[in-house]
DNA sequence: GGGCAGGAGA
């Protein structure tokens, strides 16, 4: 119905532009209120325009708006009084561009007309012009009012200039505009905010007179946005106790503030007063209910939200993708998205780097691949969240060429996106990369961050650049002032340990106030790799204090003494770790074998082609022989005889892996990628060099802490992890 | 002619 009606008004605005001559004016004064056949006064006129273009702007058309001011022009129509309603004209039908055009050719503007520019400039990101039109209304000596204030401090914000948005608040208060006024001081409030200086926000709240439930909820984002989680709620409280209503923003935004500080109590509470309030069926708050019960970890709450939601939008699907990652649900995460894309839901790129966490959590290059895919479908590939969760993903699936073709595709390079780079190289041991790059940070004015730095460390520590890290570590404090964490501490402490500086890395250790558990089972993991026993009776007592259940610190003994060949203490170890109820995580490979995913266990015959698994083991043990390979014996954990040590290594899960990977794939330019649970053992890491070599293949395997990339006889991390 | 809100990356 509505549709005809406003077809019907085009149809007779197009029948009267068409025919423009029609019509002549007389003045209504002038002339008497005579009205002669296609005639008609001014004031008739003056109606008869503004009812077209309020059609027009139903509509949208931009094309008519044109057409009536040329028929505006061509009849001599004075245009004059008209230009705040062409322009408004313009702005409401989408063409900025038109509107400015007519705003410069204005002789004069009325100040609604300034607003409208500015408010339209804000609301298509454009900032600068916004902030362009705002200081040539202060030179033209055309006064802001609350209305220009109330629109123009979100430019400041979004262009981060923060001495100019305090410029323009100074103006309010000396133009003695009402900064009192709920709308001005709400903008006022989300810049302090955006700027971080949330004392000034607060005072803005505290001036104010009128205290609605916008300007509250501008602060409670504020405070929740810059961390300050427990101060959001704080201020809810606060609101709740002035008798100002909660609306669905304001519960939105105060469930976000309860799923980071993981306050489950309050967030239920606030979910109970949703639904006493009637707010069941609106979609924010039941988003953010949904996003406080998996950043709470009870995603099995989160998916009964979704469920009772009639319409969720992109926004809850992505949530609930997101929750679904986070909380270990990949598969999970995988499916919704498929349904998702099965019921015409739009993606963006938060949707995109969420899935692809997914993919890159559980190393499914294959699938990452197609999603990529459907990133560049939308045109996201240059996005710098959907780009850093493709590099990341390529990072973790071992290529790090196709991860630094994104990055160098990338529309703007932020610290994240270097980050995710550098991290990439750092798994897979290209260390020099890893350092350009963070050479580069300098030149491109990029700020390094905590991250940057355990992932350049990391870099340092996979290459073994040891002097490179120490000097980077030295300069974090010095240069960069950045906060050492416990995770620098941890590559520092491997970084140096494994390259045979114990003592340093105990005397840093020294330097870190409550080492935790990690920690020390590096420096143990260390003092295993040097057969530093002395080292170990030192320190494994002050370890076991710490963590008596630590199932890794007791392997790590376990293994050294076993090293070490003293059985007596490796079976006490067992005895303890078997009265203390402390499991070993067995080792397990698996491996992507014609999109099926095969798992091996040591000496596992579980496999239904176990036999032509055996066979080629002993084919390709055979030729490794041949050219050198002896087995390592050291890395037998069991008190064996030498001849079924050799066995017992024989047959290790990454072997089994790749044996069946080789004898399941023909096709040389095949790729192989294995991955395994814990760390590559280190025959099994020499005898797959030498099988690489042997079979002329290029073999990756991801274990628990980085990538091997064999070729040749060669493994990318120089033997040294 | 106007303000405030919900989801993402290492």
């Amino acid at each position: 119905m509505m549709q005809g009606t406003r077809s019907a008004g085009a149809a007779r605005l197009l029948n009267f532009i068409t025919e423009p001559k029609q019509v002549t004016y007389l003045h209504s004064s002038a002339y008497g209120a005579q009205r002669v056949s296609n005639t008609i006064t001014l004031s008739q006129a003056s109606h008869f325009y503004s009812s077209l273009l309020r059609q027009c702007t139903q509509i949208k058309s931009v094309t008519n708006v044109k057409a009536i001011q040329t028929h505006m022009i061509t009849s001599g129509f004075p245009i004059l009084n008209f230009g705040s309603k062409l322009v408004d004209g313009y702005l409401k039908c989408g063409s900025i561009l038109d509107a400015r055009k007519l705003f410069d050719e204005m002789p004069e503007r009325h100040i609604v007309t300034w607003n409208s520019m500015i408010a339209s400039y804000i609301g298509n990101k454009r900032s600068k012009d916004a902030i362009g039109i705002f200081r040539r209304m202060v030179l033209e000596g055309v006064f802001p009012d609350e209305y220009t204030f109330s629109s123009v401090f979100k430019a400041f914000s979004e262009l981060d200039i923060e001495r100019d948005g305090r410029r323009a608040h100074s103006l309010c208060v000396v133009l003695g505009v009402n900064a009192s006024n709920a709308f001005v001081s709400s903008a006022l409030v989300d810049m302090y905010a955006k700027f971080g200086k949330m004392r000034d926000a607060r005072l803005v709240l505290d001036g104010a007179m009128e205290k609605d439930v916008v300007l509250f909820t501008a602060l409670i984002v504020g405070y929740s946005q810059q961390g300050e989680d427990a101060e959001a709620l704080e201020v809810f409280r606060c609101m709740i106790n002035e008798g100002v209503n909660a609306n669905e923003y304001t519960f939105a935004s105060v469930l976000i503030a309860c799923g980071n500080l993981g306050d489950l109590g309050d967030g239920k509470l606030i979910h109970g007063l949703i639904v006493k309030m009637g707010f069941e069926s609106a979609v924010a708050s039941q988003t953010s209910v949904l996003t406080m019960y998996s950043k709470c970890g009870l995603i099995d709450e989160s998916m009964k939200v979704f469920k009772q939601l009639a319409h969720p939008n992109q926004v809850t699907w992505t949530s609930l993708i997101a929750g679904l990652v986070q909380n270990g649900r990949e598969e999970m995460a995988l499916t919704k998205f498929r349904k998702m894309i099965r019921n015409s839901v739009n993606l963006n790129s938060y949707t995109l780097s969420s899935v692809l966490r997914a993919c890159s959590s559980l190393a499914m290059l294959e699938e990452g691949r197609q999603i990529h895919a459907i990133v560049k479908k939308f045109g996201l590939d240059r996005d710098k969240y959907a780009g850093a969760a493709l590099i990341d993903l390529y990072g973790k699936c071992g290529s790090t060429q196709p991860a630094r073709l994104v990055f160098d595709s990338l529309m703007e390079v932020d610290v994240v996106s270097m980050n995710s780079m550098i991290y990439s190289y750092a798994q897979n041991s290209v260390g020099p990369e890893a350092l350009d790059l963070f050479h580069m940070m300098k030149d491109m004015s990029l700020q390094p961050n905590d991250v940057t730095f355990v992932s350049v460390l990391l870099a340092c520590n996979n290459a073994g650049l040891v002097e490179e890290g120490c000097q980077i570590f030295a300069s974090m404090k010095n240069d960069y002032n950045i906060e050492l964490s416990k995770d620098h501490y941890a590559c520092m402490v491997d970084l140096l340990g494994r390259s045979g500086r114990l003592e340093e890395a105990e005397m840093l250790m020294k330097q870190v106030t409550n080492p935790d558990v990690v920690l020390w089972r590096t420096l143990l993991s260390a003092c295993r790799i040097h057969g530093k026993v002395d080292m170990v009776e030192r320190i494994k007592n002050r370890v076991l204090e710490l963590a008596p259940e630590d199932g890794g610190t007791h392997v790590l003994l376990s293994n050294l003494y076993a090293s070490k060949g003293n059985w007596n203490q490796v079976i006490e170890i067992k005895s303890t770790m078997k009265e203390m109820k402390v499991k070993k995580n067995p080792a397990m490979s698996w491996v992507d074998v014609d999109k099926e995913v095969h798992t091996f266990m040591a000496g596992d015959w579980s496999h239904p082609c176990s036999r032509e698994i055996f066979e080629k083991l002993d084919e390709l043990t055979e030729k490794v022989k041949i050219l050198g390979y002896v087995p390592d014996t050291r890395f037998v954990l069991q008190d064996l005889d030498g001849d079924n040590k050799e066995k017992s290594l024989y047959c290790h899960s990454e072997k089994l892996a790749l044996a069946f990977a080789l004898w399941k794939t023909s096709n040389k330019t095949t790729p192989i990628r294995i991955m395994k649970n814990l760390r590559v053992c280190g025959d099994c890491h020499t005898w797959i060099k030498f099988v690489s070599k042997v079979v002329q293949r290029e073999i990756s395997a991801r274990d628990a802490k980085r990538f091997h990339h064999f070729k040749d006889g060669f493994c990318s991390c120089r033997d040294y992890w």
